[in-house]
Order: structure tokens, then sequence, then C-alpha cells
DNA sequence: TCTATTGTTCGATAATCATAGAACATTAAA
DNA sequence: TTTAATGTTCTATGATTATCGAACAATAGA
């Protein structure tokens, strides 16, 4: 099983994080991760195909917003809420709590 | 004088305010304009062709981020900070914050 | 051991983007 | 009316990206 890369918390870059949420899917992904916590890729419905949730878990988990673990076949997401928070006080909660009053959900 | 476009305020896109900001370039260019308020273009030292500044500079604008007025020769920019505020409550200062609280400088 | 499930990776494609230089537009100044 | 200064727009280019389907890998279960 590869490892899969994470940045130390010291590392996450800002306009990377800034970049991974840019997304409207990504950010619905992240939404929906501290919604309701840790989930598996395919637990999480999105209309589009697997390869490209796929595509967009990476893109998440390099910029160090969410962290990814093997259990089973499963791959269990779940955001980085602490890390954030020490490198970005304040960043993550202001950006969702912009994405819960608008009618981007 | 071509009317520049700038969204009103209620369609300012929370994901296309995030993607104007993940660029280093631009965050600098918001970053100097909070710091020292409304400037010319050229007033805002950058290593780069004063094209790819305006090309920035459109990015900001049409995302709702800077408003561009023209004063003679000069485009002046300023920061939408009250309109960010009112759409997006304490998104622009905790992406600020995280800014100058980094080596991205 | 076979089979089904879950998700990643590869290959391809169409779109977007950051960058720069050249040409252009507008205005101020000489 | 020239000339200089300030930016924008056009054109081009190389890089990145979002997307998908197909092939692959790993694990659980029968």
């Amino acid at each position: 099983m590869k490892p899969l890369f994470h940045p130390d918390t010291a590392d996450i870059q800002l306009s990377s994080v800034l970049y991974a949420l840019s997304d409207p899917v990504r950010l619905t992904i992240v939404h929906k991760l501290r919604q309701n916590g840790e989930r598996a890729c395919g637990d999480i419905e999105l209309p589009i195909a697997k390869s490209t949730v796929s595509h967009h878990s990476r893109t998440l988990r390099e910029a160090g917003v969410i962290r990814t673990r093997t259990h089973g076949t499963h791959r269990l997401l779940s955001l980085r809420e602490e890390d954030l928070e020490a490198r970005f006080p304040g960043l993550l909660n202001a950006i969702l709590a912009s994405y819960e009053e608008t009618d981007e959900l």
C-alpha cells in the first residue's frame, strides 16, 4: 500500500489552500466532511465520475486540507481542522461560513 | 472610456473570490492595497510585465475583490472591503491575516 | 481461490491560465 | 501639436486543469 503524501502543518501554503477551496466540487466535499465527519469517498454524493472525485481528493490532500487514511478497500477522508486552525487561525471557519451563507450549495 | 465591469455585491461568488486570491501575485496586490489604500497599478511594485499586472487586476476586479477607477492616465485600484464584508463576513480578514502570518510575503 | 467492491492511476481531451511583447488608447505635459 | 506616461488589449505560448473511461491494485467476502 503506497503511503499517501500529506504536507506537514507548517508546510501548508495559503495559496494552495485557497486554490483547493476555489473549486465548487471541492468546496462541497469539504463542507460535507465538516458536517458529517470522516467519510469514504463513495459516501460523498457527487454527480461526477469516481476518477474525478479521486482527483479532487488528491488536490485537497496535497494542499493539506484533508487527511486520507485507508480502511479496507475504503479511503476515509477527514478535514484537517486542527492543523488548519493552527496554521491559519479562523480561515477555514470563515470560508465554510461563507459557503453556507451562499446559494452555491 | 470603456466602463469597467464590476459585479454587484450580491453577485460576488465565493469560489471566484477564493480563486482570485489563490495566486501569490494577486494576494500580494490585495495585501498592499489594504496596507496602503488606493493605489495606481504602477505603484504596486511587482517583478512582472505590466500586461501581466493588468491581467491580474482584471481577475481581481471581475471576481469582485477590487474596484478600479480612472484618474487621468492612471487606473486606481482599491479593495472592496465593505462589499466583501457584507457578502462574506470575516472572510477577507481571515485570508489577509493568514497571509501576513506567512512567509509568502 | 474466485468475485465483487472501492478507489487510484493512466491516457486523452478540451478548456483555462499566467506570462510576455507589441500595438493601441487615453491623458498629461511640454 | 508633439511627446511622454500609464494601462489595456491582442496574439502567442507553455503549463496546468477538470473531466472521463479504461485499466489496475488492494481488500473483503463467498
